[in-house]
DNA sequence: CCCCATTCTGAGATCGATCTCACATTGGAG
DNA sequence: CTCCAATGTGAGATCGATCTCAGAATGGGG
């Protein structure tokens, strides 16, 4: 039923002041009416519902916006949608945002800084209700307490930034790697293979001896695995080995087969690779197969994520599990509570803030998405 | 340098009333020295300039939205954004968005029309300048008719709207899948089984002999690749076998084994299938290496969609390539054309419009991007 | 019968950028 | 010296929803 919009009349869509003047009422009267505030009599609330449905009318959101300083729309910046792991997060965040009635703006940063600093700018002037981010530096965080400065909430996803009093969602990549490690320990490996990506300014990691001071601090998913894997092998008496530790730029893909071909040319030979990431995965499981190594038998691999192929290829590839939907989805939870109350953690009061203890969300509320470990058949007992 | 904004004053995002009157000059001034525009002396610039400095003056979107109807914002409507056809596709679009200086909305039908329709209301109501969308249902577009209708560009993606004049972006489905086809026929395969998805409200495809008839009109990917083979099978004079074809909707996904399952169980065996989509093309070789039939010994596979598993496990499958992210570029372009010109094809001038033969870019332009063919080495000879 | 509280209504301001229009200044040509 | 074009400037309107505030009805108690 009702009349299509554009079906009669000069096209443009109906403002409220049409609904009014349909009704027969002033704007502030039927504002009223569909805002429920303040009186409004029955007849002229009859009145206007039925101007609303003739009309088909629906409020502007960009005039609510600059009135109420709220866009109902959030921002996402990730390095680039189109990975896994952030197209999945994005549709946590977008479940959460289509229950709140918001929307979302996405935008890539391909781990550039200047993109990222662009991108935070042209969403606070979209006025956006707050930001999920996936920072592309832990150190420059400056564009990103501009965002709390203006007021707007932000939560930063799989990367941490806890110094500058920022809520984030990450996985327990230290512990799950840990854990994996273990296994292959226990599976009577000596000789284990740590793979991972690295962002250039990332200083290199090791010093085994200070790993636990290191442990807090700002966090990135690739260093925190590194000391997963430091900590078993520490816990274990085993000794860290640097041949059998490659971290390479995360901008240099043709790097990552160069790398596993280098801890497979170690002395003795490695007999376990950990892969820190899905594209580590996939190079040393290529190369495995290439090369014709027997996975368990003559080398065994645990990865990290969970990518279809895993239980597509012979042997099946055991996996730490990061739940990047989930983890899309309490980003947005976070995000959407800070929205709600407005007591800005970190906002204008952050010259002396010193003082407070923060009674339970204090500052830089820290979530930790468990991960699970999924058992399949490319990690066996060393030879 | 400069002065970081929310540094001195009162928190608040400076206006360009702040700029003029730090610049000790009119509202009107200023924004002509920034919009370029009428006339406004040097020394007015000049203040003007450094006004904008000195308080990080960045122009409201919102405000500007309001006033000139233009939000620099355009919506992508898909089913899953977490999908790699879409998050690939979302990507180009994104990489052309920012080209235009143009930032996109993203929202999730989880193909359901009343989410789509939703969307599209929520995305008018923000002023968005286009919107890229993936329509459900090629039956029921009254509200896509509804965004064209408000003077608002539509380009639908990978599934085609010709009848009410909108433009599409498609990849060249049919005949991407009758030259696959075709490949196993040249293989000497002359039982070849047809595996896909389809959505509930499609017919039954089928009815041989009016193939070419059925060619024009509303289209669905799924079809299009049906009809492929179809017309690949009739022009080498190969009977088309009911029990060889399996469509099971798409929001069924335990079907798909099932139907994999009945396909083989067909009497004479098919010795090739043609998976057409992904999730086909998994649950296939799925099943294949779970029951040991050996590739492309036993039975050969080309599927649609190049995954990246598709390289990793033995053998690495063969398939056609469907460029989403070119995709995603391409409609994005089209929509930004269209943007570009209002001259509105379809848009209001819609009642008498039988007449207009449409000098060159007519009403609803098709864009079919082609496929490309990756021989690798799941289809072999016929036994 | 008066007065005040309650209910109801509309004029107008506001958010910020942009644009029109009217009104200054100039300067140079006639 | 006059006049008009070219140049420069600011007051105010506009976009649409919302909210404040003043004021108009109405009704009941004193």
């Amino acid at each position: 039923m009702a009349t299509e919009p554009g079906a009669g009349s000069g096209s443009r869509r109906p403002s409220l002041k049409d609904v009014a003047a349909r009704a027969g009422v002033s704007r502030a009267s039927a504002s009223r009416v569909l805002g429920g505030y303040g009186y409004s009599s029955q007849d002229v609330a009859d009145r206007v519902m039925a101007a609303v449905r003739e009309l088909g009318y629906e409020p502007d959101r960009v005039a609510r916006t600059m009135r109420s300083g709220k866009s109902g729309v959030i921002g996402f910046v990730c390095a680039d949608i189109s990975d896994a792991f952030f197209s999945s997060a994005m549709r946590g965040i977008c479940d959460v945002a289509l229950r709140e009635g918001a929307q979302v703006i996405v935008m890539n940063t391909d781990d550039k800084p200047g993109q990222e600093r662009d991108a935070t700018r042209v969403l606070l002037s979209h006025k956006v209700d707050g930001v999920i981010i996936t920072p592309v530096s832990v150190r420059e965080h400056a564009h990103i307490a501009a965002i709390t400065g203006a007021g707007v909430p932000v939560v930063s996803l799989d990367r941490q930034l806890s110094d500058i009093g920022i809520d984030s969602v990450v996985a327990d990549n230290e512990a799950a790697t840990e854990e994996a490690i273990r296994r292959l320990i226990g599976l009577g490996h000596r000789r284990i293979a740590f793979l991972g990506s690295v962002q250039r300014e990332e200083p290199p990691v090791l010093r085994v001896g200070k790993v636990r001071a290191n442990v807090v601090g700002p966090s990135r998913p690739s260093l925190d695995r590194a000391r997963g894997y430091l900590r078993a092998l520490t816990a274990a008496g085993l000794p860290v080995e640097r041949e059998l530790i490659a971290l390479v730029p995360h901008d240099a893909p043709d790097g990552r087969l160069e790398a596993v071909a280098a801890v497979l040319a170690a002395e003795p030979r490695p007999s376990a690779l950990f892969t820190a990431d899905s594209y580590m995965t996939r190079s040393a499981f290529s190369l495995l197969s290439e090369r014709g190594i027997a996975i368990p038998g003559e080398m065994s691999l645990i990865g990290f994520d969970d990518l279809e192929w895993t239980t597509l290829v012979r042997p099946r590839i055991s996996v730490v599990v990061q739940p990047a939907y989930d983890m899309g989805r309490a980003a947005a939870d976070q995000l959407f509570a800070q929205i709600a109350r407005p007591d800005a953690p970190g906002a204008d009061a952050r010259a002396g803030a010193g003082a407070r203890a923060g009674a339970g969300a204090g500052r830089g509320h820290r979530t930790v998405v468990p991960t699970r470990f999924i058992e399949r058949d490319s990690a066996g007992a060393a030879p």
